[in-house]
DNA sequence: ATATGTATACCACGAAAGAGGTATCTGCAA
DNA sequence: TTGCAGATACCTCTTTCGTGGTATACATAT
């Protein structure tokens, strides 16, 4: 009984990569792949595959989110986010939302087939260097929904009073919320938090 | 006479994917491969294909500096940029540099065989989107070198005073410098240039 | 020879931003 | 129920930012 394994990634580059290594494995064999995180949805419904390997940027919504969606429905469901190096808040997310395993796509095949391996087999896999990304950031408290909503703000060239006005709060209060921002990010000002909300992956330009 | 392709691209599955793109078609075969821009320029030199497919991001060197590199030595070098959406300044940097074509890593298969033939039979190839990310900003004038540099100490959160010492002028000329940054980007504060400067592909956080 | 573009410098002024403190009102967890 | 974290609000004060104008020096292109 060969592994069934679904691939998503809006690259079809990729997605040719991936399948010429899956059917070159003997015990391996793909059944499905999709563009997108809806049609992944869909097709990890039809098929419900062994493994997914999935993209965490997708073209409508985000990796992670196909991921909890079939994760409500499937929670078996056994996923691999294989992606670029993204900051470490996207990595942790999508551990916490239940990904066995994290893949870099500068992975040698032979590497992802192992991994595959491994994942069907109940294994979690995580690369030392995405780790020690991790473990970078551990002990930091991460924002609040409402500090990411300011400084999402902040990155767009909101004065405060605007963020306020948006907001429907006091002035003072977007400043107290950015202070708390640029200490948590370690940020000297707001233009640095922004860099470093990017950089981290807390908010997308 | 197949059509002697070289393929650059840190992300190994990609490169496989390449690899039965191409050799599943009978008039082109892929003579080698290259994971960073040093073995790029290397691979060129060795194996002087006709057609090259390069990532703009590299581990070493940035793609446009590895076509840069290659194309002194090799001014005839047909090279295509083959990148995920990128910024209009990156994609403009890589035309002017001599970049035959510019491909999105989501474009299917069988249109990059074909693009490779075109660019091979002499042609150039853009896609619309590119095109018209393009446009949207040919009437632009671009920031000057100082004024990048100025706009990447301002994304590490430099006050204007720590600007001018590192650059040794005065505070005044960077806020001269600044202005000008704001007024090409319109963006309207320094953070707004940063988030636009790297969206747009000028600088890199 | 004369524009044009780039980098430089100084001054003055008002508008934001950032630092500091204190305080209230939630909801949730121990 | 007591405590804590999060969001809210107001105050003062200093520093930085952003805008305006003017000007010189240098290189290049016309």
């Amino acid at each position: 009984m060969s592994i069934r394994v679904l691939s998503v990634d809006d690259h079809a580059l990729l997605r040719e990569g991936i399948a010429a290594i899956i059917n070159s494995q003997p015990d391996m064999e793909l059944v499905s792949q999709a563009s997108n995180g809806n049609e992944a949805i869909q097709q990890f419904r039809e098929h419900q595959p062994d493994v997914t390997l999935m993209d965490l940027r997708l073209p409508d919504l985000s990796g992670i989110d196909a991921m909890i969606a079939i994760r409500e429905q499937f929670p078996e469901a056994r996923i691999i986010m294989l992606t670029t190096f993204e900051g470490d808040v996207e990595i942790q997310r999508a551990l916490e939302a239940g990904a066995r395993a994290y893949l870099l796509k500068t992975t040698p095949p032979r590497e992802v087939a192992e991994v595959i391996r491994q994942v069907h087999a109940g294994k979690k896999s995580v690369p030392p260097e995405i780790a020690a990304r991790l473990v970078e950031h551990l002990s930091d408290d991460g924002l609040t929904a409402r500090e990411v909503e300011v400084l999402q703000r902040i990155s767009g060239g909101n004065r405060n009073k605007e963020i306020a006005d948006l907001l429907c709060i006091s002035e003072e209060t977007v400043k107290v919320h950015i202070k708390h921002i640029m200490d948590k990010l370690g940020a000297k000002d707001r233009t640095q938090a922004v860099a470093i909300g990017v950089r981290r992956g807390i908010i997308h330009l």
